[in-house]
DNA sequence: ATTAACTGATACTAAATTGGTATCAATTAA
DNA sequence: TTAATTGATACCAATTTAGTATCAGTTAAT
């Protein structure tokens, strides 16, 4: 279960990018290669993020890219709910013909409840905190990565060696 | 944003109508009647679960599936770990190359907060639990079902009539 | 004026995931 | 013997996600 698409992933790390650079306009090429992103992808993301008013853009030769306002009025939720629809837990379960039979609505409430959870947590974090999270990081010493099994928290990987039905590559890459 | 895939939903409708059965067999098809689940598309999903010890199967005629474990001891974020894979924030958050960048490890801190956050939650939800809530849900008396707009938390979907990127159909159904 | 670096807009393709169907063999209660 | 069942797969369709390509217009610098 992936939380963060790379359409939302990216659009963070240019938001996070265009915060640094303080009201000056950066390149669409230039955020494409400080991140690796995709140039024409990103692109894409960026005139969205225009239409939403989170960036604007300055045409012709030197122009680029620059956050249309206060990074701290940007919230993660906002992207998600750009680049991957509106957060919901279960897209059929209000839907009538699960509602009318007899586990109707069962879910309804742990369902509201951590739909709620994920909104506010999403909604919790900006872009401006993260700049600060960054900061933060960056006068600390360079610290090394982490491995991606560790990304889901207390314990690894819960599914044992089998063979699951969705099962992810598992890679490991380590600097 | 979608929370939970149909996989992993008609699982948990399965496991909730298993465990109403209290430990009589219950065949496929009447699972896939009660929800309106494809049949063969749940066998699949029921075998899977076998293969996690979450229910037993019962061969031949009269035969069928039944819990493998006390309902309490079932978790929604296994069923998540095995429909739709581990949970973490961002696949590519921890691989060398951006990790190695400018911006190396930014998000770290808050991925993994959040990532504990959603392991929690998924814990904390058992079926058991569920039957619960589905037992006092139909004691009381039988409520309506709610628009889908409501499913994301206090407010409904953020983002304005323009046209997104993720772009959902948007449908109202009402009983 | 010309040019190079840029954005606006949009069409297209590829890859991955999700959702669903079909088939055949083996098992078992009636 | 039969009908209902699971075991095991193979296949296909739809959707979503990711990435590429192209052409037109804008602008700063020369």
């Amino acid at each position: 279960m992936k939380v963060l698409t790379k359409n939302t992933d990216y659009a963070i790390r240019s938001l996070l990018t265009l915060g640094a650079a303080r009201g000056g306009y950066l390149s669409a090429r230039a955020i494409s290669r400080e991140h690796d992103i995709p140039y024409q992808f990103l692109r894409r993301l960026l005139q969205e993020m225009i239409r939403h008013d989170l960036v604007v853009s300055k045409e012709g030769a030197s122009g680029g890219f620059k956050l249309a306002k206060d990074p701290d009025e940007i919230r993660i939720r906002e992207l998600i709910e750009i680049f991957q629809g509106r957060v919901q837990v279960s897209e059929c379960m209000f839907r009538r013909q699960i509602c009318s039979n007899r586990a109707r609505c069962v879910l309804r409430h742990e369902i509201m409840r951590i739909g709620q959870v994920f909104g506010r947590e999403f909604d919790s974090i900006t872009i401006g905190k993260l700049m600060r999270d960054l900061d933060a990081a960056n006068t600390r010493s360079a610290h090394g990565c982490i491995p991606a099994a560790a990304a889901a928290g207390e314990n690894g990987a819960i599914a044992g060696k089998e063979r699951d039905m969705k099962n992810e590559p598992q890679r490991m890459t380590q600097a």
